[in-house]
DNA sequence: TTGTAAGCGTTATCAT
DNA sequence: ATGATAACGCTTACAA
């Protein structure tokens, strides 16, 4: 296998003229000279095809073919079989993939686009996940990334399946409701953290998070606890396919226990400004909650901003719970206790779904991630 | 920013049939219906070949393959070609990659390997770079992630080259210098981010950062800086390749003005955790400074911290000033002061030294980006 | 000015 | 049990 690497590299690889050339790079210092991890054949030879191996064992190339690809129903000899196999390993063969694309009209590569997950930080596990199912099921991952114009979906769609990628994933930032353009017959397609039409959906399943969610912070004793970031503009599927679950998710925690919210506040955005200013006021008054529930880590950095202000020490004064796990969760002190969205799970199961369909609709658990922001009430 | 993000989400919406499609997803709401904005393509036949195109021209491949390659060196008559280009036109012919891949070794695909970028969020604009200018170049993106094992650096090298991708991005996530197997001939390879033997290297300019955070500091008016986060331990180009360049652009700029740190600390690590510590004993000194320059972003979100807890205004009361503008520079509030790595556009300066080779080190200017974090002092 | 034919490296269909 | 041979869809000598 190795072997099968290196003769492709005609590089030669000298440790002494790599360090010459980067101290010439005024500036930066050298790396520690040491041995080269890299082994390399001076070859210049052309890649190996699968005539040269037949031509070296001695057979057809159509005996080649059948014996790499494992489709032998008796009909090579063990002798010839063996023979094949020691010249492909000599000669370090390995088939040519555009030809193989060629004429399979497969390429072993699969299609993610989306349209933005890499630039949302809280998102691109996403791309993680992805890149970690199609390398489990040794497939290669073109991506392209749009910008939500209707022409640049069908742009990146339409060069996907010209080059014929085995299948798409489509992966969205923000879970929400999107028209995508036809997709291409023939070619399995998947939507992560979205819905689109009839397209098979990956999806967290913010129902079972809203419930648990409440369910943690009222288990914990709290009895009056505000939502912070009810926001109806959220409800519209368009702006977020899932939220009205999560909605529903924490009412009905909240029902099963009999309990209201002694404040819910719409928010205009979920980020940290406005959050701030609706805690102030929550927290602010003389009934004020021992719980905070905000709609999402964005909003809870708002709520610790406005219990600083307030000289409110979180977990002490006033537990927060939250939705998300971005980054900011675990830099809060004390860490913000919230529900993860699973987007390397998303990413991983949207692969495993576009190559192998079956689910309309898959929701993944969005796994509680206890940090300490939530305490017993005092008292 | 957020604003940015929810404006792209303003969209029409579902035909009928996917309305009834999603209604039966349980749970979750419908989209409001309106026109498709999708034209359907009519052809439920095979995609049409060169050909067809020549046969529906009336002349030969040949003659179809140079009019759609414009190689018209006079051979083709004008008649000839509109005919060509009709017929293209109406059957709506494109090209096959993968047949011209097979045919001419390129693939107008270009590899980028990263060692998790993806997963870094800070990095994954560098992503969104190579994207975009590759598909201004007409390229599209094969990616592949490595955990920085060497033999899965290999590998994901190996199939890129097996794939014939036209060139090589490799990209990291922090900038280092790493060792690389030895890259395929033939295909122009760069390194982002770092540094690699003899390989083109995009980099941040760090000393011009360091000097004009430290000018800028200085310019507002300060004489009692400390520095948080002057770490040794970053100074090993295998663990950081431009850290050395942020400290010296800082010292020259301190020089200059004829200024000496009042203190400097090093850490063990570029976290909130200890730089909040560090920031602790160095604010709660009679002595203390009156502007602090923080190593990175978290450091200085370590500082923020310390003046809360010490009842300091951050800008009032002491200015930071920091490196990198992760996301959490804007979250603070103060927004912090801070140079920003220019992440996506190493990245796509990265796509054009490999598509274009030229230069054997780039140093991509780090802007500085103003919010508030920096105020002349008092008094 | 244009067409024929030979590949590119595979796999699949036949003969043998 | 094996080998010619014909695609796959394109580019490019070389002919005409």
């Amino acid at each position: 296998m190795s072997v099968v690497m290196l003769n492709r590299f005609s590089r030669t690889v000298s440790p002494i003229s790599r360090v010459v050339h980067v101290s010439r790079r005024m500036g930066y210092g050298r790396a520690r000279t040491g041995e080269s991890r890299w082994l390399t054949r001076r070859s210049m030879s052309k890649r190996p095809t699968q005539a040269d191996v037949a031509r070296s064992a001695g057979v057809s190339a159509t005996t080649v073919s059948l014996v790499l690809n494992g489709r032998t129903g008796t009909r090579i000899s063990d002798d010839a079989a063996r023979r094949v196999r020691v010249a492909a390993e000599t000669l370090g063969y390995s088939p040519d993939p555009t030809a193989l694309s060629l004429r399979t009209g497969r390429t072993k590569t699969l299609g993610f686009v989306s349209d933005g997950v890499t630039v949302t930080r809280y998102a691109s596990a996403m791309i993680r996940g992805v890149l970690d199912a199609a390398e489990s099921k040794g497939q290669s991952v073109m991506m392209a990334e749009v910008d939500d114009h209707p022409d640049r979906w069908e742009r990146a769609i339409v060069d996907l399946s010209d080059r014929k990628v085995d299948a798409i994933v489509v992966g969205l930032m923000v879970a929400r409701t999107i028209e995508l353009p036809p997709m291409p017959s023939g070619v399995s397609t998947v939507i992560v953290n979205g819905l689109s039409g009839g397209l098979p959906s990956v999806l967290p399943d913010e129902f079972a998070a809203g419930r648990a969610a409440a369910e943690y912070v009222i288990r914990a004793g709290h009895r009056r606890i505000a939502f912070i970031g009810r926001s109806e503009r959220m409800l519209d599927p368009v702006v977020s396919a899932t939220v009205g679950r999560r909605y529903q998710g924490i009412d009905r925690a909240m029902a099963d226990a009999g309990l209201h919210f002694t404040t819910t506040c719409d928010l205009p955005e979920w980020e940290p400004g406005p959050a701030r200013e609706a805690a102030m006021s929550v927290l602010g008054s003389p009934s004020r909650p021992t719980a905070i529930l905000a709609a999402n880590d964005r909003v809870a950095f708002g709520v610790y901003q406005a219990a600083a202000d307030l000289g409110l020490t979180i977990a002490q004064d006033v537990s927060v719970m939250s939705f998300d796990d971005e980054a900011l969760a675990d830099y809060l002190r004390p860490g913000l206790t919230t529900m993860r969205l699973p987007y390397r799970d998303m990413g991983m199961a949207g692969v495993r779904e576009a190559l192998n369909p079956g689910n309309d609709l898959l929701e993944l658990p969005m796994p509680l991630v206890e940090r300490g922001s939530v305490a017993p009430p005092r008292g």
